[in-house]
DNA sequence: GTCTATAATATGATAGAC
DNA sequence: GTCTATCATATTATAGAC
């Protein structure tokens, strides 16, 4: 008898393939093999199709940065101290810089729809904010702050982007490493 | 009667639905609009098809990398003019900031082949090569000159990725304008 | 909730006329 | 060199059994 497979397992299933493949390279086909379902089942799920399973994937990740990769900026210790924090969650959830991040990879031009593309600047903002206020808490002016932030996710999605051409994660590993420094330093 | 279409155009043709929808996404159906070619007449041009045809590309770009954007590198005037120049013709190129680059959208997990990957990789060593060398030139030492062409190249990727995100090509345009001094400052 | 089977369409690619 | 017409396959998606 088959097991309902739960819905966080699946997410991230479909977050592994869209990260990897884009929205256009995700086929039905590969996401039945990611997910362990057939193609009706995922549909039984997602009775929109791939959109909806693309959108679903872009509400998680935008609600997992906030509540998992950035959740110790809002702990305890110094401003650095839970950058660093944060830093190394950020650096498993994008493996060492060898798994795409689906800001970028999802959001080539193709079918994904608009729904998507907003959850995916949702997932920025969210960044966006977090860097901002740590770097505030750090000393920093707030229009200098959201320059660092900005700065900070530039850097991240172009290490990315960078491993994966060269298949060095050398530049990715780098950027971790200053990230305490680029939002808290004076 | 149907004339033929020039190699300079149909490249540059290729190279912006490529760049812009991705390996998987540049649909035969899309290259032949963006082309003005029936996909009969692309596979006369390209006879191993699609993989060819993204080969081309990303070699047009390895080498319009060197002769066109980099070019300012090897002219007259002082290092940082030099940089600022091409600069410029990087801003031309990405079109401010609004046109994905092939080094990002053609290196996604799919069917393009390794020779296409090779060519991409190829792009980023002559980008770097000609960073390096003008960082060497304005008075860096060589290990460091490198690090200084990869983060110029990190900042380039990922400011595009933001650009895409938000619709605000600002962090792009503030790349450029730092490339000089990112590269050739003390 | 998952499955097998199937449908309708889009895809990459080819044959042959002009 | 480009075209129309066609092919085989892969694609997204649905119907209905268990």
């Amino acid at each position: 008898m088959p097991e309902k497979i739960t819905e966080t397992d699946l997410i991230h299933a479909l977050s592994g393939v869209f990260r990897t493949y884009g929205y256009e390279g995700a086929s039905m086909a590969l996401i039945s093999q990611a997910t362990g379902l057939k193609k009706s089942s995922l549909y039984h799920r997602f009775p929109d199709g791939k959109q909806q399973m693309a959108r679903a994937v872009a509400h998680a990740i935008s609600g997992g940065i906030e509540k998992q990769a950035l959740a110790p900026l809002n702990g305890p210790g110094s401003p650095k101290a839970r950058v660093k924090q944060a830093a190394q969650r950020l650096n498993t959830f994008y493996e060492n810089g060898n798994k795409p991040c689906a800001l970028d990879t999802l959001s080539i031009a193709g079918d994904q729809g608009e729904a998507t593309l907003a959850e995916l600047r949702e997932s920025y903002d969210a960044l966006i904010k977090g860097f901002t206020n740590i770097a505030i808490e750090a000393g920093t002016k707030p229009k200098a702050a959201q320059q660092r932030a900005i700065r900070a996710i530039v850097l991240i999605e172009g290490a990315l982007v960078v491993t994966r051409i060269t298949g060095d994660s050398d530049s990715f590993k780098r950027v971790i490493k200053e990230l305490p420094d680029l939002l808290c330093d004076a």
